[in-house]
DNA sequence: TTATTTGGGCTTTTT
DNA sequence: GCCCAAATAA
């Protein structure tokens, strides 16, 4: 048994920390991580699929941890929230299993409180620096499609609706101001390079983009892509950046090769010389570089320090058997560029992975469907079978056989709960009161009252301007006729939701029961739209503040399906639909993907460069290594391209 | 000024 | 099949 003794003289039991891993991995846990808690140089973790990386990152925040380090003090920023709740909960197992949990745990705080996401995080801590940043510490956070919305508002205002042929909408507006900030990328170049079709508009979209910027400022909201702006604005303040980096001892980041230019440097800034940096990822896996993403920033990593940070490598994987493997590294081994490695498997199996040519969709559909019920059969039950495709909408004809056939399942990566127009509606009227000058927000909920249109909504927007955004003064704007009766009681709820006497926990009641008759009025499928709100409810109330929810639920949105909410015709079995982007980081034992035919996987519009060709083909690697023992791949009569991914893949 | 209807047009992936 | 702008009705 090997000891440690570290400054304060508490043993370090490191083989019961180190147990389960093997030599790679016990290397990534331990590295840099003396027994005086000195600093711990920069690390890069380059994990392959299915390598236990998230076992290993558990283990080295456990390691961090019994070295010493304050929990409190270590931040980890995860792709997603259930992510951060993974990592958290092994780390907690560790420490448990190793009887040493009381040191750490505390009271029943929460391991660790800086988890998360890096826009999460970063909205976390634009609040608490938030004067020093003139940020009103009240700001509200815009989703994608308020976003969007807002972009719609500024481009009326513009008068560049009418335009003589048709302008980008709002949706790709907002897609290629989005690039533009992330990458760091001149317009110009972002039209030429990814939005080729919207080139002509150069001219209308650059002021368009600097009112957009402007009104959010006006009114106090930030999108998604503010987050991170401000975060790294804050972190260039010689202040602020000595006060964050301060707060944090160690900083551990996943999934690392799907990181933009602006993350590398808010983390850059908050660790200059790499002291208690660990990130970790795979560049074969990087796919979301229509979102930034730079797989240059996982490529570079360990020359932007000196000394040069350390790589340790991750091969051996633990999911999958060796066949399906083989092809997944077949496929992998024709990009042009990234860390070279090659997956091996300690589960060698007979049964290789499956192409099989279908005639249509149709049959593709059905021939699915049979092999789901057959796997079932022989004891695979179906939360352990998925179905993966290229775009949401690939499986819609599997999704028509499967309800013929009532076999139930789940979608990821389709609609979000969060954007039923009814929960919008509903999130606008708390939104609008904990941010009176959310324009957005006030322009959907006055419109909600009959009779009110835009013009009137103007209006009454501007007469709150007028009025300091006193909510109490909305009883003295004079609305149109046809609204009189029942603008009082609009304006009495909109007051209570901020006249400070009416706590959280009772505004949600307030809000429902003024809306009701207008969602009865508005929209067919009440009664299923208001158990939509029930559930909203529910999350609301594990909420202390109307802030906090109102941040957590737009920054981690709960699925349409509510599969993790519970849904009670959920509970039983279900087969898993995903898009691959969503698949990541997940295992079954089956897995389907659908379509591998050129126009699909690769995308048509991703064939231009190789660039893309690559990513595309990254993402057929994600999709094959999420399979343990049984991937069928569906290709399509008459569609083997010589040089296209399929025939990689069925080269095998 | 608002509410509803009609017809043309269509780039995916998501925090 | 959905989004969006323009036309029409109240």
């Amino acid at each position: 048994m090997e000891q440690k003794q570290n400054a304060g003289g508490i043993a370090l039991a490191t083989d019961a920390l180190l147990d389960g891993l093997n030599l790679a991995q016990r290397a990534a846990v331990i590295f840099g991580i003396d027994a005086e808690g000195g600093p711990v140089p920069p690390l890069l973790i380059a994990a392959g699929a299915g390598t236990g990386k998230t076992k290993t990152l558990a283990h080295r925040v456990a390691q961090l941890i019994f070295g010493g380090a304050d929990p409190r003090r270590l931040l980890l920023l995860t792709f997603t929230r259930r992510a951060a709740l993974e990592m958290t909960r092994r780390a907690q197992q560790i420490l448990a299993a190793s009887r040493r949990g009381r040191a750490v745990s505390g009271a029943e705080a929460e391991l660790l409180p800086w988890s998360g996401t890096f826009h999460s995080i970063g909205n976390r801590l634009l609040r608490r620096h938030a004067a020093a940043l003139s940020l009103d510490p009240a700001f509200t956070v815009l989703d994608r499609a308020d976003s969007a919305d807002l972009m719609d508002l500024v481009r009326s205002d513009l008068g560049l609706a009418r335009t003589r042929s048709r302008f980008p909408k709002k949706g790709t507006c907002l897609a290629i101001y989005s690039y533009t900030v992330n990458a760091g990328c001149p317009l110009e170049e972002t039209l030429a390079e990814s939005y080729p079709w919207c080139d002509e508009w150069e001219a209308e979209l650059k002021p368009l983009f600097a009112a957009y910027v402007a009104v959010k400022q006006r009114d106090s909201v930030l999108d998604y892509d503010d987050l991170l702006l401000y975060w790294r604005e804050a972190v260039e303040i010689p202040g602020i950046a000595k006060q964050m980096r301060s707060d944090f001892d160690h900083i551990l980041v996943d999934e690392y090769q799907d990181t933009n230019r602006l993350q590398a440097a808010i983390l850059l800034a908050l660790a200059p010389d790499g002291a208690g940096l660990t990130v970790v990822g795979d560049d074969a896996q990087s796919i979301y570089a229509f979102r930034a993403a730079t797989v240059r920033n996982i490529l570079d990593f360990p020359d932007q320090f000196s000394p040069r940070a350390a790589v340790i490598s991750l091969e051996h994987n633990y999911r999958s058997t060796q066949p399906i493997l083989d092809a997944a590294n077949a496929v992998i081994a024709r990009a042009r560029e990234g860390f070279s490695k090659t997956l091996t498997s300690s589960k060698p199996s007979a049964e290789l992975p499956h192409l099989v040519t279908v005639e249509d969709e149709d049959a593709q559909a059905v021939y699915v469907a049979d092999q789901v019920l057959e796997h079932r059969e022989a004891g695979v039950d179906l939360r352990h079978q998925a179905v993966l495709f290229r775009t949401s909408h690939h499986s819609a004809r599997l999704e028509i056989e499967l309800a013929g056939r009532n076999i139930p399942f789940a979608k990821y990566g389709g609609l979000k709960f969060i954007e039923a127009a009814h929960v919008k509606d509903l999130l606008a009227m708390l939104r609008w009161a904990e941010n009176p000058h959310d324009a957005l927000a006030g322009f959907r909920v006055l419109q909600l009252l009959p009779g009110i249109g835009p013009a009137s909504a103007r209006r009454a927007m501007a007469h709150l301007g007028e009025h300091s955004f006193d909510f109490a003064e909305l009883a003295d704007f004079a609305p149109p006729d046809a609204v009189a009766l029942s603008w009082p009681g609009f304006s009495r709820m909109m007051g209570r939701l901020r006249d400070g006497k009416t706590a959280w926990a009772g505004q949600i009641g307030l809000v429902r029961a003024w809306y009701q008759p207008h969602l009865e009025r508005l929209y067919d499928y009440a009664p299923s739209r208001a158990a939509d709100l029930d559930q909203l409810e529910q999350i609301a109330v594990g909420y202390p503040s109307r802030e906090r929810f109102l941040a957590e639920v737009t920054l981690d949105p709960p699925d349409a399906t509510g599969a993790d909410a519970g849904r009670p015709e959920l509970d039983e079995d279900y087969l898993i639909l995903s898009t691959i982007h969503s698949a990541k980081g997940q295992e079954w034992d089956a897995v389907y993907v659908l379509n591998l035919v050129d126009g699909c996987i690769p995308s048509d519009m991703a064939t231009d460069k190789p660039a893309q060709i690559d990513e595309e083909r990254r993402l057929l690697y994600v999709a094959m290594t999420r399979a343990k023992s049984i991937c069928i791949w569906f290709s399509r009569c008459g569609s083997s391209a010589p040089t296209s991914i399929a025939s990689a893949a069925a080269t095998r």
